[in-house]
DNA sequence: AAAATGAACAACCGCAGATCG
DNA sequence: TCGATCTGCGGTTGTTCATTT
Protein backbone atom coordinates (compact mmCIF):
# COMPACT_ATOMS: atom_id res chain seq x y z
CA UNK A 1 0.00 0.00 0.00
CA UNK A 2 3.10 2.08 -1.04
CA UNK A 3 3.92 2.07 2.79
CA UNK A 4 7.50 2.53 3.82
CA UNK A 5 8.98 -0.49 5.64
CA UNK A 6 8.97 -0.48 9.04
CA UNK A 7 12.67 -1.23 9.40
CA UNK A 8 15.45 -2.10 7.03
CA UNK A 9 15.18 -5.63 6.37
CA UNK A 10 18.77 -5.90 4.82
CA UNK A 11 20.66 -5.66 8.30
CA UNK A 12 18.02 -7.26 10.81
CA UNK A 13 18.04 -10.57 13.02
CA UNK A 14 14.67 -12.45 12.42
CA UNK A 15 13.61 -16.09 14.55
CA UNK A 16 14.35 -16.82 17.65
CA UNK A 17 16.00 -13.86 20.29
CA UNK A 18 19.28 -14.97 21.77
CA UNK A 19 19.57 -14.02 25.54
CA UNK A 20 22.16 -11.21 24.66
CA UNK A 21 19.48 -9.92 22.84
CA UNK A 22 17.19 -9.91 25.77
CA UNK A 23 19.35 -8.64 27.71
CA UNK A 24 20.36 -5.41 25.79
CA UNK A 25 16.52 -4.78 25.37
CA UNK A 26 15.47 -5.30 28.80
CA UNK A 27 18.82 -3.02 29.68
CA UNK A 28 17.53 0.10 27.69
CA UNK A 29 13.80 -0.46 28.29
CA UNK A 30 14.76 0.05 32.04
CA UNK A 31 16.98 2.70 31.35
CA UNK A 32 15.09 4.70 28.55
CA UNK A 33 11.71 3.05 29.16
CA UNK A 34 8.96 1.82 26.72
CA UNK A 35 8.18 3.38 23.47
CA UNK A 36 9.90 4.78 20.37
CA UNK A 37 10.24 1.54 18.95
CA UNK A 38 11.45 2.64 15.21
CA UNK A 39 14.26 3.89 16.84
CA UNK A 40 15.05 1.74 19.83
CA UNK A 41 16.61 -0.91 18.25
CA UNK A 42 19.40 0.94 16.76
CA UNK A 43 19.43 3.26 20.42
CA UNK A 44 19.67 -0.34 22.06
CA UNK A 45 22.18 -1.57 19.47
CA UNK A 46 20.24 -4.63 18.31
CA UNK A 47 19.86 -5.72 14.63
CA UNK A 48 15.97 -6.24 14.87
CA UNK A 49 13.13 -4.70 13.77
CA UNK A 50 11.29 -2.14 16.00
CA UNK A 51 8.25 -4.13 15.60
CA UNK A 52 10.09 -7.48 16.89
CA UNK A 53 11.84 -5.74 20.00
CA UNK A 54 8.49 -4.36 20.68
CA UNK A 55 6.38 -8.25 20.48
CA UNK A 56 9.43 -9.21 22.43
CA UNK A 57 8.77 -6.96 25.63
CA UNK A 58 5.16 -7.13 25.83
CA UNK A 59 5.00 -10.89 24.86
CA UNK A 60 8.10 -12.43 26.97
CA UNK A 61 10.36 -9.68 28.81
CA UNK A 62 7.98 -7.81 29.97
CA UNK A 63 8.09 -7.72 34.19
CA UNK A 64 4.64 -8.09 35.00
CA UNK A 65 3.88 -11.27 32.99
CA UNK A 66 2.51 -14.00 34.97
CA UNK A 67 4.29 -17.12 33.34
CA UNK A 68 2.98 -20.42 33.50
CA UNK A 69 -0.15 -22.25 33.61
CA UNK A 70 -3.58 -21.12 32.81
CA UNK A 71 -5.91 -21.78 35.52
CA UNK A 72 -9.40 -22.92 35.74
CA UNK A 73 -10.82 -19.38 36.42
CA UNK A 74 -8.83 -18.03 33.93
CA UNK A 75 -9.94 -20.63 31.30
CA UNK A 76 -13.43 -19.63 32.25
CA UNK A 77 -13.00 -16.13 31.82
CA UNK A 78 -11.79 -16.49 28.51
CA UNK A 79 -14.23 -18.51 27.43
CA UNK A 80 -16.99 -15.59 28.65
CA UNK A 81 -15.00 -13.13 27.78
CA UNK A 82 -14.50 -14.50 23.65
CA UNK A 83 -18.24 -15.38 24.11
CA UNK A 84 -18.62 -11.01 24.64
CA UNK A 85 -15.94 -10.24 22.43
CA UNK A 86 -14.93 -12.95 19.86
CA UNK A 87 -11.29 -12.57 18.58
CA UNK A 88 -10.17 -9.80 20.35
CA UNK A 89 -7.29 -10.89 22.06
CA UNK A 90 -6.49 -7.33 23.29
CA UNK A 91 -9.86 -6.68 25.22
CA UNK A 92 -9.61 -10.27 26.33
CA UNK A 93 -6.14 -9.63 27.84
CA UNK A 94 -6.95 -5.98 29.43
CA UNK A 95 -9.17 -8.19 31.63
CA UNK A 96 -6.38 -11.09 32.68
CA UNK A 97 -3.54 -9.60 34.27
CA UNK A 98 -0.33 -10.93 33.57
CA UNK A 99 -1.45 -12.39 30.60
CA UNK A 100 -0.57 -11.62 26.90
CA UNK A 101 -3.17 -11.47 23.81
CA UNK A 102 -0.30 -13.65 22.06
CA UNK A 103 -0.55 -15.70 24.96
CA UNK A 104 -4.26 -15.86 25.03
CA UNK A 105 -4.45 -16.10 21.53
CA UNK A 106 -2.31 -19.47 20.72
CA UNK A 107 -4.16 -21.03 24.34
CA UNK A 108 -7.16 -20.37 23.24
CA UNK A 109 -6.65 -22.39 19.23
CA UNK A 110 -4.42 -25.26 21.39
CA UNK A 111 -6.49 -26.02 24.47
CA UNK A 112 -9.76 -24.13 25.12
CA UNK A 113 -11.45 -24.29 21.47
CA UNK A 114 -10.91 -28.59 21.99
CA UNK A 115 -11.82 -28.51 25.32
CA UNK A 116 -15.43 -26.54 24.28
CA UNK A 117 -15.37 -29.18 21.17
CA UNK A 118 -15.39 -31.49 23.09
CA UNK A 119 -18.27 -30.15 25.54
CA UNK A 120 -20.04 -30.16 22.50
CA UNK A 121 -19.65 -26.01 21.95
CA UNK A 122 -18.65 -24.58 19.03
CA UNK A 123 -15.91 -22.15 20.36
CA UNK A 124 -16.57 -19.08 17.58
CA UNK A 125 -20.52 -18.92 18.42
CA UNK A 126 -20.26 -20.32 22.02
CA UNK A 127 -23.63 -22.52 20.86
CA UNK A 128 -24.51 -26.08 21.25
CA UNK A 129 -22.92 -27.84 18.22
CA UNK A 130 -26.30 -29.73 17.93
CA UNK A 131 -28.27 -26.58 17.83
CA UNK A 132 -25.38 -25.55 14.95
CA UNK A 133 -26.49 -29.17 13.26
CA UNK A 134 -29.90 -28.56 13.51
CA UNK A 135 -30.04 -24.50 12.36
CA UNK A 136 -27.88 -25.94 9.38
CA UNK A 137 -30.33 -28.34 8.93
CA UNK A 138 -32.99 -25.35 8.55
CA UNK A 139 -30.91 -23.64 5.75
CA UNK A 140 -30.33 -20.73 8.29
CA UNK A 141 -26.78 -19.39 8.22
CA UNK A 142 -24.99 -19.72 11.64
CA UNK A 143 -24.11 -16.75 13.34
CA UNK A 144 -21.02 -14.33 12.17
CA UNK A 145 -17.89 -16.13 12.89
CA UNK A 146 -15.14 -13.13 13.76
CA UNK A 147 -12.36 -14.86 12.43
CA UNK A 148 -14.14 -16.23 9.39
CA UNK A 149 -11.92 -19.51 9.51
CA UNK A 150 -11.49 -22.09 10.88
CA UNK A 151 -7.85 -23.15 12.10
CA UNK A 152 -8.95 -26.10 14.31
CA UNK A 153 -7.01 -29.59 13.90
CA UNK A 154 -8.18 -31.27 16.48
CA UNK A 155 -6.74 -34.33 17.80
CA UNK A 156 -8.48 -36.47 20.64
CA UNK A 157 -4.57 -37.55 21.33
CA UNK A 158 -3.24 -35.21 24.41
CA UNK A 159 0.54 -34.64 24.62
CA UNK A 160 2.13 -33.98 27.63
CA UNK A 161 4.91 -31.67 26.51
CA UNK A 162 7.42 -29.71 28.46
CA UNK A 163 9.49 -27.25 26.10
CA UNK A 164 12.09 -24.39 26.80
CA UNK A 165 9.97 -21.12 25.63
CA UNK A 166 12.01 -18.76 23.34
CA UNK A 167 15.50 -19.71 22.19
CA UNK A 168 16.75 -20.39 25.35
CA UNK A 169 15.98 -21.69 29.04
CA UNK A 170 13.69 -19.24 31.26
CA UNK A 171 12.05 -22.09 32.77
CA UNK A 172 8.98 -20.55 31.34
CA UNK A 173 7.61 -23.45 29.23
CA UNK A 174 8.35 -25.80 31.93
CA UNK A 175 5.00 -25.16 34.03
CA UNK A 176 2.22 -25.30 30.97
CA UNK A 177 -0.03 -27.68 30.08
CA UNK A 178 -2.82 -28.13 33.73
CA UNK A 179 -5.58 -27.91 32.04
CA UNK A 180 -4.58 -30.87 29.49
CA UNK A 181 -4.60 -32.98 32.49
CA UNK A 182 -8.29 -31.85 33.34
CA UNK A 183 -8.93 -32.63 30.24
CA UNK A 184 -8.49 -36.49 30.81
CA UNK A 185 -10.10 -36.55 33.87
CA UNK A 186 -13.28 -37.64 33.34
CA UNK A 187 -15.61 -35.07 33.45
CA UNK A 188 -18.77 -33.85 35.68
CA UNK A 189 -21.49 -32.22 33.25
CA UNK A 190 -20.27 -29.09 31.84
CA UNK A 191 -20.90 -26.08 33.96
CA UNK A 192 -20.65 -23.84 31.39
CA UNK A 193 -23.51 -24.69 28.87
CA UNK A 194 -22.88 -22.38 25.40
CA UNK A 195 -27.08 -21.85 25.06
CA UNK A 196 -27.56 -20.93 28.55
CA UNK A 197 -24.90 -18.57 28.45
CA UNK A 198 -25.67 -16.83 24.94
CA UNK A 199 -28.88 -15.91 25.81
CA UNK A 200 -28.02 -13.88 28.78
CA UNK A 201 -25.60 -11.95 26.40
CA UNK A 202 -26.90 -8.95 24.88
CA UNK A 203 -25.02 -8.43 21.59
CA UNK A 204 -25.91 -4.49 21.30
CA UNK A 205 -24.20 -4.24 24.33
CA UNK A 206 -21.13 -5.71 23.82
CA UNK A 207 -20.74 -4.41 20.74
CA UNK A 208 -20.79 -1.19 21.66
CA UNK A 209 -18.57 -1.92 24.38
CA UNK A 210 -16.17 -2.71 21.86
CA UNK A 211 -16.54 0.41 19.62
CA UNK A 212 -16.48 2.79 22.54
CA UNK A 213 -12.99 1.23 24.30
CA UNK A 214 -11.51 0.91 20.37
CA UNK A 215 -12.22 4.85 20.54
CA UNK A 216 -9.88 5.47 22.95
CA UNK A 217 -6.24 6.85 21.83
CA UNK A 218 -4.14 4.44 21.46
CA UNK A 219 -1.21 5.45 23.52
CA UNK A 220 -3.04 6.45 26.38
CA UNK A 221 -4.46 3.23 26.87
CA UNK A 222 -0.74 1.97 27.40
CA UNK A 223 0.13 4.30 29.40
CA UNK A 224 -2.76 3.17 31.79
CA UNK A 225 -2.06 -0.41 33.73
CA UNK A 226 -4.49 -3.03 31.71
CA UNK A 227 -7.41 -3.59 34.80
CA UNK A 228 -7.49 -0.43 36.03
CA UNK A 229 -7.91 1.37 32.12
CA UNK A 230 -10.50 -1.52 31.60
CA UNK A 231 -12.76 -0.67 34.56
CA UNK A 232 -12.68 2.86 34.10
CA UNK A 233 -13.00 3.01 30.03
CA UNK A 234 -15.67 0.60 30.80
CA UNK A 235 -17.61 2.82 33.73
CA UNK A 236 -16.70 6.10 31.50
CA UNK A 237 -17.68 5.04 28.18
CA UNK A 238 -21.51 4.59 29.23
CA UNK A 239 -22.80 6.15 32.75
CA UNK A 240 -25.58 3.57 32.16
CA UNK A 241 -22.74 0.31 31.13
CA UNK A 242 -23.80 -3.06 33.18
CA UNK A 243 -20.95 -4.21 34.97
CA UNK A 244 -19.57 -7.44 34.19
CA UNK A 245 -17.09 -8.24 36.66
CA UNK A 246 -19.42 -10.56 38.22
CA UNK A 247 -20.91 -11.83 34.90
CA UNK A 248 -16.94 -12.55 33.59
CA UNK A 249 -15.78 -13.52 37.31
CA UNK A 250 -13.74 -10.55 38.05
CA UNK A 251 -14.09 -11.13 41.66
CA UNK A 252 -13.63 -14.67 41.64
CA UNK A 253 -10.06 -13.95 40.67
CA UNK A 254 -10.04 -10.78 43.23
CA UNK A 255 -10.42 -8.19 41.15
CA UNK A 256 -12.86 -5.89 40.95
CA UNK A 257 -13.92 -2.74 39.07
CA UNK A 258 -14.58 0.83 40.58
CA UNK A 259 -18.16 -0.20 40.81
CA UNK A 260 -17.69 -3.45 42.65
CA UNK A 261 -17.33 -3.27 46.03
CA UNK A 262 -14.90 -5.52 47.09
CA UNK A 263 -15.21 -5.33 50.95
CA UNK A 264 -19.19 -6.73 50.61
CA UNK A 265 -17.65 -9.26 47.92
CA UNK A 266 -21.10 -8.00 45.67
CA UNK A 267 -21.06 -5.77 42.53
CA UNK A 268 -23.23 -2.91 42.19
CA UNK A 269 -24.57 -3.79 38.98
CA UNK A 270 -25.47 -7.23 40.08
C1' DA B 1 15.97 -46.44 16.06
C1' DA B 2 14.09 -43.64 12.70
C1' DA B 3 10.36 -41.37 10.50
C1' DA B 4 5.94 -39.35 10.74
C1' DT B 5 2.64 -36.78 13.10
C1' DG B 6 0.76 -33.33 15.85
C1' DA B 7 0.82 -30.01 19.84
C1' DA B 8 2.63 -25.86 21.69
C1' DC B 9 4.06 -21.39 21.27
C1' DA B 10 7.35 -17.76 19.71
C1' DA B 11 7.73 -14.77 16.09
C1' DC B 12 6.43 -12.67 11.75
C1' DC B 13 3.30 -10.26 8.49
C1' DG B 14 0.06 -7.09 6.86
C1' DC B 15 -3.42 -4.04 7.90
C1' DA B 16 -5.99 -0.35 10.37
C1' DG B 17 -6.23 3.39 13.25
C1' DA B 18 -3.92 7.04 15.79
C1' DT B 19 -0.71 10.62 15.84
C1' DC B 20 2.32 14.06 14.11
C1' DG B 21 4.08 17.77 11.31
C1' DT C 1 -6.71 19.00 5.90
C1' DC C 2 -3.63 15.66 4.34
C1' DG C 3 0.08 12.63 3.87
C1' DA C 4 3.73 10.26 6.35
C1' DT C 5 4.89 7.73 10.19
C1' DC C 6 4.19 5.02 14.30
C1' DT C 7 1.93 1.66 17.01
C1' DG C 8 -1.03 -2.09 18.08
C1' DC C 9 -3.82 -5.96 16.73
C1' DG C 10 -5.29 -10.32 14.77
C1' DG C 11 -4.08 -13.95 11.75
C1' DT C 12 -0.63 -16.95 10.18
C1' DT C 13 3.71 -19.30 9.90
C1' DG C 14 7.89 -21.54 11.53
C1' DT C 15 10.29 -24.13 14.82
C1' DT C 16 10.83 -27.32 18.42
C1' DC C 17 9.86 -31.33 20.73
C1' DA C 18 6.86 -35.24 22.55
C1' DT C 19 4.43 -39.03 21.04
C1' DT C 20 3.10 -42.52 17.91
C1' DT C 21 3.87 -45.73 14.22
Amino acid sequence: MGRSPCCVKAHTNKGAWTREEDQRLIDYIRAHGEGSWRSLPQAAGLLRCGKSCRLRWINYLRPDLKRGNFTDKEDDVIIKLHSLFGNKWSLIAARLPGRTDNEIKNYWNTHIKRKLISRGIDPQTHRSLNSFVARNSQNQLPDVDFSGRNTSSSSSSKKKKKRNAGSFDDGKGSGSGTTEEEEEAPKPPPPFDGDDHCESVNLDLSIGLLNSVSKQPNREKRRTPLYEETAASTASVSPSAICLCWQIGFQSIGHFCSNCQPASGSCGFR
